[in-house]
DNA sequence: GCCGTTTTCGGCCCGACTGTTTTCAGTCG
C-alpha cells in the first residue's frame, strides 16, 4: 500500500505531465507540480483534511484541495481521468526520451499516431518519422540515441560514483592555466543520494582552452554539446557531464545558479524580481538600468536579497528560504560534529579489517569515542557465538589503555520478523550499545513489518534501528511499513533511528528524516564499516542528514559521552520491566 | 492554478544550445 501522500504526489506529477503533453498553461503545469512537490514533504498524513485545511498548506488552493478531497472520497480524479483518456500512457512514457519534450511528443502523437516508445522507434527506422514536418535526420538519429540510453541505463549514478568522476575532472581542469577556480555545483553540490548529471563550473577569461581540455579527457566518450560558454559531454560510464565556464567576476552568481535546486532557484529569483532586480548566472541586476549589483561570491547575491546565505544541501525550495528571511536556518550537522562512530565491523564477523586496524584508524579520525558492533548470532551465516562476543569485549577492554578514545562494545542485532532480537535480556544489558537492523524478510506485509519495527524499538536494550528501511539504492526497495508509526515509537521509546553512510544504503533517506524529526526523533550518523577505507563514508551520512536538516543537538553521536550515555542508560530505565512507554507529543517545527 | 508589504487581477525565472528554419520553437537545466 502506497502512503496516501504518496499517492497525491503522484497523481498531481501526473496530471502536470498530462497538462504538459496536451499544451497546457505553463504556469498551472507549474501550480500541479509545486503542490506534488509540497505534498509529497508534508509530514502529516493528508488524507483526512478537508478542503479549508488543505488551503492551509502552501501551494494548495481551492482547486487542488478539491481535487485532493474528490480522490479520498471517490478514489479518483475526474479531471485527471479525462486527460487520461486523451492521452494514453505510453505518450507520457516518450517524454523521457531525453530532447523529445512534450511538445513534440504530442505532435508525434497527434500526426503520426505514436504511443509509445517501441512504436516511436518503428517510425524512425521505417523513415516514416522523416516525413514529419520539424523533424529533420539529425532528430531522427538524437530520438535513436535517447531511446538507447533510455533502455540501458538503470537509473540515476549514486552519488559515490559521481563525485568521483567530479573530483577527477576538477582535477584536470585546475591543472589549465586559463582555469583560474574549478568545482561542481548541480545536485552534487547538494548531495542528493544520486545525480542524473555532473555540473562543473570554471571561472576563466578565456573559456576556449578550458572548454578543449575539457572534451579531450580521457574519460570523455562523446561530445554532446559545444558552445562558448557551455559544453556537454558523455562519459564511458554513460554520464552526462556539463561543463559551463563563466569570467571570474560572476563565479558567486554562477555558483548560485548551477547550484540549483531548479525549485529553489525559481523561488529565489521570485524574491529578485520582486525587488526590482533580475537574478541569472551573470549577476544580480537592477531591472531599470541594467546596471550590476552583485556576482562575486554566493553570500553577496544572498545578502542583496536579504537572505542568510543557504547551505546548498538546503536548496530544495523545502522551506529554507522562508527560514534564511527570518533567521531561523538550523545550524547543520557536519563531519566535524561527529565526535565518534556507533555503527563499525571487523573481521570478527564479515568486516575485512581487525579489531586494531579498524580502532587505529578510528583514532586517526579525532574521534572521542568508538562502538565495534559486530554482528549478531542469528545471522547464523557470520557463525556469532557467545564466546567470540565476550572474547572481544575482552580484547576490547584491555585494548582501553592504548588509545584515547573511549571504547564501546557493542553489537548488530537482528531484527527477527516477530520484532524479537539475539539473546535474551541478561546478555544484552552487557554491551555498552546496541544498534538492531531487519537482515532478513524484506517482503513482509506492511503492518508486520510496522509491528516489527515498533516492537524492536520498544525492546530497552536497542538503542540505534540500523539502516530503517533497508533499501540499497538502484538495487532493492525499502521495506513497505507504515514509518509515521515507527517514527512515533522510536520517539517515544528513546530509540534512535540510524542515517547509514553507506552510499548505496544513505538510509534513512532525506525526505524520511524530515518527518522523523518532526515526530521528535534522534538520530546516529553512522558509517557500517566493514572495512577501514569505510570509515570515510561519514560524508555521504552527514550530507543525507544536512538533507534532512537535522543539527548537532537531533545527532546523539556529536553529543558528549556522558549524554550519550545517559540517553542509553534512560531509555533502559524507563522501559523495564514495565515496558510501556510514556507517550510525549510531537514536537511541533 | 497559486498568490498578495503597490495587486483578489495580473502577474508568474532566465539563458544557452540545437535543429530546423529564413527568424524561431523546443528542450534543458
Amino acid at each position: 500500500m502506497v502512503r496516501p501522500d504518496e499517492a497525491v504526489e503522484a497523481l498531481l506529477q501526473e496530471f502536470a505531465d498530462l497538462l504538459a503533453i496536451t499544451d497546457g498553461d505553463p504556469y498551472k503545469i507549474r501550480a500541479y507540480e509545486n503542490a506534488a512537490r509540497t505534498i509529497a514533504g508534508y509530514p502529516a498524513d493528508v488524507s483526512h483534511l478537508d478542503v479549508e485545511s488543505l488551503r492551509e498548506i502552501p501551494n494548495i488552493g481551492r482547486s487542488i484541495a478539491e481535487k485532493i478531497t474528490e480522490y479520498f472520497t471517490t478514489g479518483r480524479i475526474e479531471a485527471l481521468e479525462r486527460l487520461r483518456e486523451e492521452i494514453p500512457a505510453g505518450v507520457r512514457e516518450l517524454v523521457k526520451i531525453p530532447t523529445l519534450g512534450p511538445r513534440r511528443a504530442m505532435v508525434l502523437y497527434t500526426d503520426l499516431g505514436i504511443a509509445s516508445v517501441a512504436q516511436l522507434e518503428d517510425a524512425i527506422q521505417s523513415g516514416l518519422l522523416e516525413e514529419q514536418h520539424g523533424f529533420g535526420p539529425k532528430t531522427a538519429a538524437n530520438l535513436l540515441h535517447g531511446i538507447e540510453l533510455l533502455t540501458q541505463s538503470k537509473g540515476r549514478i549514486p552519488l559515490r560514483d559521481a563525485l568521483a568522476t567530479a573530483e577527477e575532472i576538477i582535477v584536470h581542469l585546475s591543472a589549465v592555466p586559463a582555469c583560474m577556480t574549478c568545482t561542481y555545483a548541480g545536485s552534487l553540490r547538494r548531495m542528493c543520494e544520486t545525480v542524473g548529471d555532473v555540473d562543473v563550473l570554471a571561472a576563466s577569461t578565456e573559456p576556449e582552452p578550458v572548454m578543449d581540455a575539457f572534451t579531450r579527457l580521457p574519460i570523455v566518450a562523446e561530445v554532446i554539446a559545444r558552445g562558448p560558454t557551455k559544453t556537454s559531454v558523455r562519459t564511458a560510464t554513460s554520464l552526462q557531464v556539463d561543463l559551463r565556464v563563466v569570467p571570474p567576476a560572476s563565479w558567486g552568481a554562477a555558483l548560485q545558479y548551477f547550484t540549483g535546486s531548479k525549485e529553489h532557484n525559481i523561488r529565489v529569483r521570485e524574491i529578485a524580481v520582486r525587488k526590482g532586480l533580475k537574478l541569472s548566472e551573470y549577476g544580480l541586476f537592477r531591472v531599470d538600468d541594467d546596471s550590476l549589483v552583485v556576482s562575486e561570491t554566493e553570500e553577496e547575491v544572498y545578502a542583496k536579497l536579504e537572505l542568510a546565505w543557504i547551505p546548498p544541501t538546503l536548496r530544495e525550495d523545502r522551506g529554507e528560504i522562508e527560514a534564511a528571511r527570518t533567521g531561523r536556518l538550523p545550524r547543520l550537522v557536519t563531519v566535524a560534529d561527529i565526535q565518534g562512530d556507533l555503527h563499525t565491523h571487523t573481521d570478527l564477523t564479515d568486516g575485512a579489517a581487525t579489531l586494531s586496524e579498524m580502532l587505529a584508524a578510528a583514532q586517526g579520525r579525532g574521534y572521542h569515542y568508538y562502538a565495534v558492533t559486530d554482528h549478531a548470532k542469528n545471522l547464523t551465516m557470520q557463525r556469532m557465538t557467545d564466546e567470540k562476543m565476550l572474547d572481544q569485549r575482552s580484547r576490547l577492554r584491555m585494548l582501553a589503555d592504548t588509545t584515547d578514545m573511549e571504547l564501546l562494545h557493542g553489537t548488530e542485532l537482528n531484527i527477527e520478523p516477530d520484532g524479537e532480537v539475539d539473546w535474551d535480556a541478561d546478555f544484552l544489558a552487557g554491551f555498552d550499545l546496541r544498534v538492531a537492523s531487519i537482515h532478513s524478510r524484506f517482503g513482509q506485509p506492511r503492518k508486520a513489518m510496522t509491528r516489527r519495527l515498533v516492537r524492536a524499538c520498544e525492546n530497552p536494550h536497542v538503542n540505534i534501528i540500523g539502516h530503517p528501511t533497508t533499501r540499497r539504492i538502484n538495487q532493492r526497495p525499502p521495506v513497505n511499513a507504515d514509518f509515521d508509526a515507527v517514527f512515533e515509537a522510536a520517539a517515544a521509546t528513546g530509540t534512535a533511528l540510524e542515517v547509514n553512510s553507506s552510499p548505496d544504503r544513505l538510509d534513512l533517506p532525506d525526505d524520511l528524516i524530515l518527518r522523523a524529526r518532526h515526530h521528535g526523533v534522534k538520530f546516529a550518523v553512522n558509517t557500517d564499516a566493514h572495512a577501514v577505507a569505510q570509515l570515510d563514508f561519514l560524508r555521504y551520512g552527514v550530507g543525507t542528514a544536512q538533507r534532512g536538516w537535522l543539527t548537532p543537538d537531533d545527532v546523539i553521536n556529536t553529543w558528549p559521552l556522558e549524554k550519550l550515555r545517559e540517553f542509553v542508560a534512560a531509555k533502559q530505565e524507563r522501559l523495564t520491566p514495565a515496558g510501556v512507554p510514556h507517550r510525549r507529543a510531537p514536537r511541533r517545527t
